[in-house]
DNA sequence: CAGTATCCTATTTGATACTG
DNA sequence: CAGTATCAAATAGGATACTG
């Protein structure tokens, strides 16, 4: 990360001084994107409307397995950050455009480091979450019996 | 995104047609590492041990407002999926040591591309959410009676 | 069409106490 | 020191029904 966010220490030894009061980190611009951008529908969104502008049932149909209830809670996070735009058109019936705002279009590249990171390390994720879980069905030994003697207090 | 993962229409017309079933969007790598990295503690104890290695409680004294459980959770997370490593020494009293794996610091470098977009628009986020906020509170009108006259349906 | 309202379940997180 | 166990609270998410 930057280092621009919440300073974690350059390189102070021990104990670290966090220059922090207990919840700090609830109102860290990263924390708060990344729970945003973590939540169930949110980068779906993000993605679809990254290709062309879509109307409220249009995205309900292009999301399968989201409910009328998240889609519409998804898209307004997205409008109150600035990210989506909403266009209401007075037809009858209504007819409502939600497209990328230009904000929303510059997250897609940071996005898509993360997501190509997930991509090109899935296999081994994959392979590590069952490694481990045998661990657990089988051993009980401690690893590395070895470096340190004691610990500084 | 790459569209690797989970191939959206590259630009099909309505109806958009979407090659996935209802929930396989719950096995998206992408969503997958979103969601963990979305969680409350992750990117924050990835990001202190990006700095060096970290023994439980001093990761513990580290990130204040951390519980004790979900710090052992997280890490045990961050241990599953291959990203940290944890070492047992059999001293007394016994000292276990944290440290990322080189599949966790190869996260570092994407996260930090979300991180800094985050930091670089906290202003503008946090403004739209201003003003959404005095919108819900005074208009109640539509924004544009342009463009569209009818919905295709 | 584009939502809202309500109810309910599941998951996440936190607080507290105890242990090898 | 480095946890685990248990319980309670908060939040997210889903199903269903109704509306301008």
């Amino acid at each position: 990360m930057s280092g621009t966010h919440t300073d974690v220490p350059s390189m102070v030894a021990t104990p670290l001084v966090l220059p922090v009061v207990a919840d700090e980190y609830e109102q860290c611009p990263v924390t708060d994107v990344l729970r945003r951008v973590g939540d169930k529908w949110t980068v779906l969104v993000v993605v679809v409307l990254g290709q062309r502008p879509y109307r409220f049932n249009e995205l309900h149909r292009g999301i399968p397995g989201i409910s009328q209830r998240m889609l519409t809670r998804t898209l307004r996070g997205l409008e109150e950050d600035g990210l989506a735009s909403r266009a209401v058109f007075p037809t009858v019936p209504p007819s409502v455009e939600y497209a990328l705002t230009d904000l929303g279009r510059s997250l897609l590249g940071p996005l898509s480091a993360v997501a190509d990171w997930a991509v090109e390390h899935q296999e081994q994720i994959a392979r590590s979450r069952a490694r481990v879980g045998q661990e657990r069905f089988t051993a009980g030994g401690v690893q590395e019996p070895s470096r340190i003697a004691a610990p500084g207090q």
